[in-house]
RNA sequence: GGUCCCGUAGCUCAGCUGGAUAGAGCAACAGCCUUCUAAGCUGUGGGCCAUUGGUUCGAAUCCAAUCGGGAUCACCA
């Protein structure tokens, strides 16, 4: 059975409204009391700003943070002194109540997070969505951090979280590599060569790309207009045969698809699996490229779409302050767009307990997503509003934005394999491993490289772009994965030393250090930090509460020593303290999905 | 051009449902290991929160305009 500690804020607001509606005849409800966290400068817990009631107090700031706060002093036992400064009135809990709190956090086992799909609320949610005609790279890298961070943040209230991965494996895109490989791949497979299937095939991407160039500009030589030698390119034309082909399932094309695709998602396995994600159902763009079709139709029976004299269906969505869109094509065929809606409305039938559909996408499709979720709400779907895109912005590097044509882009395989190289090379100079067996070894440098990756991700919040520079996110101190987990490998050295924590019992009698009232009061800030990042499909929200939650356990642990605490009391409850803040990092890290050292 | 997003310390980011003297990390400088892991702790310097106006007792936060940066507006995916 999952429990709260007692909600401070709502209990002191319950107080607070009764005690101002009294004394100044206001009719203030519960939720209209905002209390805040007191500043350190200041004494104190909470925080009531006065200002809104000097009007009905018919004082000054100050006087009615007095009144109020001598009523508060009077009402409740746990509130042990307060202080006014202008329009604040500050107020200190008392040190058995904290305990109390305390208590409560450190007696469950997972404190914050609710048991697996507790709530009845069942969500689905795609990311990655990789194209097979290349490797993974740094933004895709993005994406699924985040996708699968959002998931298990969303699993610790409670929901059910399907995560899925829909692959883009057809198309025009895909096309051109195995044209690139038919021509000029000699039979290379990733046995032959020792490639990495993924980079095999992005290789002959690359390949490709070259060769049509090379094409274009001889054409443009002889005469044709740019426009002409793009279209007209002799690699180009055999592209566009190639996909008529691999629609009207040649064997021979369908077969070298096949292999090809094989050879990346055996490469993906590998990134994937590195990265830490995965997926409940993949679905592929092969199997759903023409779903969608008799919506439009339906669309049009319903007056929702409409047949423009060329033969192509739209809507028109200029009333809704977007513009005309087409959904399928004067020849019959499906725009992307069309399949979209196809998707979603088979991903409903499909699940129908689901009540919510979250895309991690990234925010150059913002207008997509606005024009589909708009599409289906006309369309009359009542769960079209569940729809939610979670947009992420780009991440850029030092020298600007990363572009595949220009070979600026971050390889995953290779990003990963440097930061986990980093990570051995950092740890060997401390010289903390030499009675690690090479095993734990290499699982360690896999943590932390790892660690300092996700971490140097999940920390800015989604919706901003940002900076990748590699110098930067290689750097283990300070504000970072490593930082945490060192916190987390100090507090399990100690509990190793002292053996049984099972059996301890909090006394009542302790008088609690300034950190340690902190630590509790970050500690019980946990539960609701998950609930606002799952609310607000935020990692950086928990990235940045358990660096706070580590920062104040280094801070502890330099001003208080716990086994050599002579007070048996003190030093047991400071083992418990420490046990319930490793717990709640550990949490808060694989909220993250990033994994904590028990030493390092 | 229309729509949307973003401008906070030298750099990377918090803070944005309005509240006290705007916070961290990195970088710079100065201290702290015979004491539970120094991947740590403590301190110093560093800011017209892009600009201007408005709302308010109170604005980095809300509104408007301007400047600067980005995305998007395909019978592409």
């Amino acid at each position: 059975m999952y429990f709260c500690p007692m909600n401070i804020e709502h209990f002191l607001s319950e107080s607070i409204s009764s005690i101002i509606n009294e004394l100044f005849c206001l009719t203030s409800s519960v939720n209209e009391i905002i209390l805040q966290k007191t500043k350190k400068e200041f004494e104190g817990d909470y925080t009531l700003v006065t200002f809104p009631y000097i009007k009905a107090s018919k004082t000054s700031p100050e006087k009615t943070g007095e009144l109020i706060g001598e009523q508060l002093l009077k009402n409740n036992t746990s509130i042990t002194k307060f202080n006014v400064v202008k329009g604040f009135l500050n107020f200190t809990l008392s040190n058995n109540f904290w305990l109390s709190e305390f208590k409560t956090i450190s007696h469950q086992e997972n404190y914050g997070i609710k048991p697996a799909k507790s709530s009845g609320k069942q969500i689905m949610l795609e990311y990655s969505s990789p194209n097979t005609n290349k490797p993974l790279h740094l933004g895709h890298v993005r994406n699924n951090l985040l996708g699968y961070s959002v998931a298990t943040i969303n699993k610790t209230q409670g929901h059910d979280v399907i995560k899925v991965n829909l692959v883009n494996d057809r198309g025009i895109h895909i096309c051109k590599s195995m044209l690139a490989w038919q021509l000029f791949g000699n039979g290379e497979t990733p046995q032959s060569s020792g490639m990495k299937g993924d980079h095999l095939v992005g290789k002959y991407y690359v390949i490709f790309d070259k060769e049509y160039k090379k094409q274009v500009q001889t054409l443009i030589e002889a005469g044709t207009s740019k426009d002409d030698a793009e279209k007209k390119a002799p690699i180009m034309l055999q592209t566009q045969e190639m996909l008529l082909k691999w629609e009207s399932s040649d064997k021979e094309i369908i077969d070298l698809w096949k292999m090809m695709n094989g050879w990346v998602y055996d490469g993906f396995a590998i990134s994937y699996n590195k990265l830490g994600v995965d997926f409940d159902k993949i679905y592929y763009e092969s199997n759903t490229y023409l779903l969608g079709k008799e919506v439009v139709q339906d669309g049009l029976a319903k007056g929702v779409f409409y047949k423009k004299d060329n033969g192509s269906i739209c809507i028109d969505l200029t009333k809704d302050g977007l513009d005309e869109k087409v959904v399928l094509r004067s020849d019959g065929t499906s725009v992307y767009i069309t399949q979209d809606m196809g998707t979603a409305i088979e991903r409903f039938k499909e699940f129908p307990t689901i009540s919510q559909m979250i895309y991690t996408v990234g925010n150059e499709q913002d207008y997509h997503f606005k024009v589909l979720f708009k599409i289906l709400e006309k369309l009359g779907y009542a769960w079209a509003k569940e729809c939610y895109h979670l947009s992420y912005g780009m991440v850029e590097l030092p020298e600007g934005k990363m572009k595949s044509r220009e070979g600026t882009v971050v390889d995953a395989d290779d990003l990963m394999d440097g930061m986990i190289a980093t990570a051995k090379e950092t740890t060997e100079e401390s010289g903390k491993v030499t009675n690690f067996t090479e095993e734990e070894k290499e699982q360690l440098y896999n943590t932390i490289g790892m660690g300092a990756l996700k971490y140097f991700i999940l920390k800015v919040d989604p919706k901003k772009k940002m900076l990748f520079d590699p110098k930067e996110s290689i750097d283990l101190h300070g504000n970072t994965g490593p930082f945490i987990q060192y916190a987390h490998a100090r507090i399990k050295s100690i509990l190793r030393d002292y053996n049984n924590t099972t059996d301890i019992t909090i006394s009542d009698n302790i008088t609690l250090h300034e950190k340690e009232k902190e630590l509790i009061k970050i500690q019980y800030d946990f539960a609701k930090i998950l609930e606002e990042a799952a609310n607000t499909y935020n990692p950086a929200v928990v990235a940045n509460y358990t660096y706070e939650l580590a920062k104040l356990f280094n801070q502890f642990y330099n001003e208080c020593s716990v086994l050599k605490e002579e007070n048996k009391e003190i030093k047991q409850f400071r083992i418990k303290l420490i046990e319930t803040t490793a717990n709640i990092i550990k949490n808060g890290m694989l909220c993250l999905g990033v994994n904590v050292p028990e030493r390092m």
